[in-house]
DNA sequence: CATTAGCACTCTCCCTCCCCAAGTGCCATC
DNA sequence: GATGGCACTTGGGGAGGGAGAGTGCTAATG
């Protein structure tokens, strides 16, 4: 008998095959509907041993002791290592993905689209997500007096995306003053980072001892109100499809957590960050959410970074009930984070 | 025996009675459960014999025979025409809401707090919308070169909305052209709406016959891309809540049904626009949404515009089931909508 | 004459009981 | 080692049977 974990090339068969009968049929496998399934023509008596065996092995578990077998999540985790690699993106996949996506040109959209085609591929919940970068090149600024003491920031980066920010002033600028401080900042930084042209505003107001220059004024003025801090906007995260996971959840109070979770997209964004933030490139499947989030049992996370540079700036997933369609999901997030990271670079 | 529809006192009374208790309870209302609840001791008798009117002038249905009585979507139009302008909002809710919405100076916030806190108060799904509105004033226009052929043009109003768009362009234009163009579209029409500058480039390009003006190319092939073209973004829409219908949609094909359509933000948009962009002022409540959509059975819309200048700007409404605390709800969605008000009338 | 008490009747809900189908574990056999 | 046979376990589902709540109707009552 093999140790926990070892297994032979008979019970790994067996195994895919309870992992595959049981995803698409949602019901415990028993052994005798497992004989008439497999090819090799093993009678229901062999399978029960090696389903024994399995058992043993943790890969399966029993609901009570007259039902058939369930996969576990170490069951689960084995099959998508088995599988990961081996797929290829289905033609019907391949079409939807590039219609719905194709022609999008800026960033906001391609999120949109994205998450809403992973909800379709999947049958879960498509989560898209990229960050705004305080390490993007500066294109532009503009501020805008929209009222006594209230001015609107806008930063435009040379990856195009654009950040707007009300803003509550202590001292009432000018429009004019406004200008000049965004004709400045526009001359002298276009092309730096967000980040860098901060610590040099703040480097230049230390240094400048004049109380009466009115343009370092404005820009202190404008400095410490945060004119160039760019928090992640809600506005980036987008998160569709949980109309699926009425189907797949039974437990009603369980079902309005995960709803409200979804919900909330801020948290959304830490757990793929905290997920996905890693040094492969590829294609990762967490097993066993409920660890983090307790909602989330029997939910997995099927999500890929995308990266400038090495740096992680946007990141996609589908959340997904563990009984799902991993080769196809695998697939198409991957061929999908594939087109997001060539997106992101091409801007950078 | 009133006509149908024409009630007595008494009966009204009653019929209140019947309604509240519905609301607060859930289930059908029998005779005796009324008989203990109402002040006046009016035995269970007398009681089955008003029901009995009632039911007859439509009022009231019976889910089955032996059972107590349920309110009709006609009783519900009489109980909220009879409590409309009593209302006064609780401590609560008050507090709730401003301290929600204080310290918002951007609409994108207000209206994603605002969908927040009437979910909160209500029990429903909280609806925000604004329009981009090409009737606001032109603040200032950007055009960033992102790529051959590639431009993001970036669109400030002065009520403080910022639009942006990733545009294919025919012909490349250097970052140079595009300045110029910015330029001299600030410089020109500051302060127009953006549907009177985008007529009057129409015509400039038009009466232009120089083919060899850089300026005037420039300006007609940002036109021809649209540079200038507001359509409503799904960031202008906010939807929060879901969760809340868990409880209150019991079958589980047509809460599918209801979450799919709540994701389809611009159905919303339009949902809201067909029911509120009327005369009045005050909050609407519309009762027997499934005809206009099967899958909104037992829910109802709570909801109210925005106007600037006699023109719907804006909206805001809660979507929850039939059986909700009205009172509560209008109120709150009535307070909330006059600060919405006075939000966009101050930019405006 | 409106109101009420009484009463027979009708439903649904829920609990219990019981059987059935599916599955298991183990032992003997090929 | 694989298989067939067999006794045992267990949840699901249908039948049956009150209990409870509610109704409509009729007769009595102030």
């Amino acid at each position: 008998m093999p140790n926990p974990g070892q297994i032979g090339p008979r019970e790994r068969e067996i195994l895919t095959a309870i992992i595959e009968t049981y995803i698409s049929s949602g019901e415990p496998v028993g052994s005798r509907t497992l004989s008439r399934v497999n090819k090799d023509g093993l009678s229901p008596a062999t399978i029960r041993n090696v389903m024994a065996d399995l058992v043993d092995a943790g890969f399966l578990e029993q609901p009570h002791t007259s039902a058939g077998r369930v996969p576990t999540a170490q069951a689960y985790r084995y099959y998508v290592d088995q599988i990961s690699g081996k797929a290829v993106l289905s033609p019907e996949d391949q079409t939807l993905i590039s219609s719905t996506l194709q022609g999008t040109v800026d960033i906001q959209q391609f999120l949109e689209r994205t998450s809403h085609v992973l909800s379709l591929v999947s049958s879960g919940v498509g989560v898209a997500i990229a960050k705004t970068g305080v390490q993007n090149a500066l294109e532009h600024v503009h501020f805008s007096r929209q009222g006594p003491n209230k001015v609107l920031a806008v930063v435009v980066t040379k990856s195009g995306m654009v950040h707007d920010r009300m803003m509550r002033l202590e001292r009432d600028l000018s429009q004019t003053d406004l200008d000049t401080a965004a004709n400045y900042i526009n001359a002298n930084f276009r092309g730096w980072t967000v980040d860098k042209v901060k610590a040099e505003i703040a480097q230049r107001i230390e240094h400048e001892r004049t109380q009466y220059d009115q343009l370092m004024q404005s820009l202190k003025e404008l400095y410490k109100s945060g004119a160039l801090t760019a928090e992640q906007p809600a506005a980036n995260i987008f998160v569709e499809g949980v109309a699926n996971l009425v189907a797949n959840e039974e437990d009603r109070e369980r079902l309005r957590d995960l709803l409200k979770t979804l919900e909330e997209k801020e948290r959304m964004a830490e757990l793929l960050a905290a997920y996905l933030d890693t040094r492969e490139e590829a294609v990762r499947v967490v097993i066993g959410l409920e660890e983090a989030m307790p909602q989330m049992r029997n939910f997995v996370l099927i999500g890929a970074p995308a990266r400038v540079g090495g740096e992680m700036r946007g990141s996609l997933a589908v959340i997904g009930p563990t009984r799902m369609d991993y080769q196809h999901t695998i697939t198409a997030v991957s061929y999908i984070a594939q087109l997001f990271d060539k997106l992101l670079n091409e801007h950078a």
